[in-house]
DNA sequence: CGGGGTTTTGAAACACATCAATCATCGTGG
DNA sequence: CCACGATGATTGATGTGTTTCAAAACCCCG
């Protein structure tokens, strides 16, 4: 399925995002071990899919760096967004023991990610002893992050959580003062559920009350505290 | 916090759920090592709290019969119910390296429970084979009941969404001819994000429209195909 | 300098929330 | 055992937030 690429002398033990990934925890020996079981540095371009619904299962992705989506449509052609996976992230952890994959993934910009084949990934889960610990970590982060858009609120208060959100996860990157959005508009309202058009009428409203500037595709938060009592939460 | 209550001979190897729970895919050794580290039958009154918000964490809990409800409040008291959960769930899984619980936990019936300090389970996972995979099937598989509602989709849908979840999890348990709701209406419009007069109103429409019955706060499903074609996945 | 994919903006329609009142249900105590 | 209050469910009328439709403006990228 996935042709091998342009790999380059990237490793785990040098990588910028390692504590994001499933290094953290780990002892050098265990990191060596899963070092040895990654194939690092797949180039895809933008809209590029990383696999198909249904196609079957044979690895998990980490992002290295860029960014991906991933989704399933219904019968009308309507994009459901599961999540998005900036670097660090893991793509397919939850589908290990399923056969194919229960939704497709694509890139956003142009991606590096690395490969982990899963028959490789349960051998290094079973000779490591801070592995399975790492991977409960990270599921529990997965959760919260694929429940981060509450179903009980208004299209302002969706939009907050996204932004909150993504806050979130870019401070952990060590970029707190700008948030880049990689996807259009577009996704993002698929992801949180509001019309695409309505996704930019607030955006706007932020703006105008001086919550948030937009350059381009990039949002900078000016008010944390009105954007987190707009969210509503804590 | 959990005071020792009514304790019978109840253990994991006679447990009717026990498939559901941690114990599947354990070697006759790892289950007993597990089965040592849990107290078992802990009986919980209607509307008794397992946990409230910011409660040390202790423990995580294993539902052995009953129903419970995971929720936070925000500062208008709305609340926001992030599952249920039934026979062979199990509860705080996701919260094992967090301080404290991040939302409160309440039983919807009379509920037993299995409780599993987290001391203690860290120590099996470390000395068993198979437990870190079986979380890992555990953890797919909460992503999956956390994400079963869409954002995307109307009320008709997210109603949809419920009873078919409620279905599936509940086929799993050998129960697949009626769905128990042992919350009232009001938490299921509350997980789904639809106002309970709507919800009221759906459930009729269905009725009407011989897509489902209800005796009480039992639902029969009449029509799958309908109620598929309804939530508009696959 | 196009031109397709986005984003913006406005007007109209509608799905759903909200408000309000009634009805059913159930556990509790007189 | 029935009356009572509390809780939950139903049903209708009204208001509004959000979607939808439509058209124009923007903006990269080739």
């Amino acid at each position: 399925m996935i042709q091998n690429r342009h790999e380059t002398n990237i490793s785990c033990t040098t990588c910028p995002v390692a504590k994001l990934c499933l290094c953290d925890d780990l002892s050098k020996d265990e990191l060596q071990c899963l070092d040895n079981s990654i194939h690092h540095n797949f180039t895809f371009d933008k809209g590029e899919h990383l696999f198909y619904l249904n196609d079957k299962l044979e690895s998990v992705f980490a992002v290295y760096s860029g960014s991906c989506k991933e989704y399933v449509t219904d019968a009308d052609g309507k994009e459901y967004i599961h999540n998005f996976y900036f670097p660090g992230d893991l793509i397919g952890l939850e589908c290990f023991n399923f056969k194919s994959y229960p939704y497709s993934a694509i890139s956003l910009e142009q991606t590096h990610l690395c490969v982990i084949p899963i028959k490789q990934l349960i051998s290094v889960i079973k000779n490591t002893e801070h592995l399975p610990f790492r991977l409960l970590t990270i599921f529990s982060k997965k959760i919260r992050n694929d429940t981060s858009i509450r179903l009980t609120t208004n299209a302002k208060q969706r939009v907050a959580d996204f932004i909150l959100h993504m806050h979130m996860r870019f401070s952990e990157r060590g970029c707190s003062e700008e948030i880049p959005l990689t996807m259009p508009q577009l996704d993002m309202s698929n992801r949180i559920g509001v019309a695409f058009e309505t996704v930019s009428r607030i955006l706007h409203a932020f703006q105008r009350d001086n919550i948030i500037s937009m350059e381009g595709k990039n949002i900078q938060i000016r008010d944390l505290a009105r954007l987190r009592d707009i969210s509503g939460i804590e």
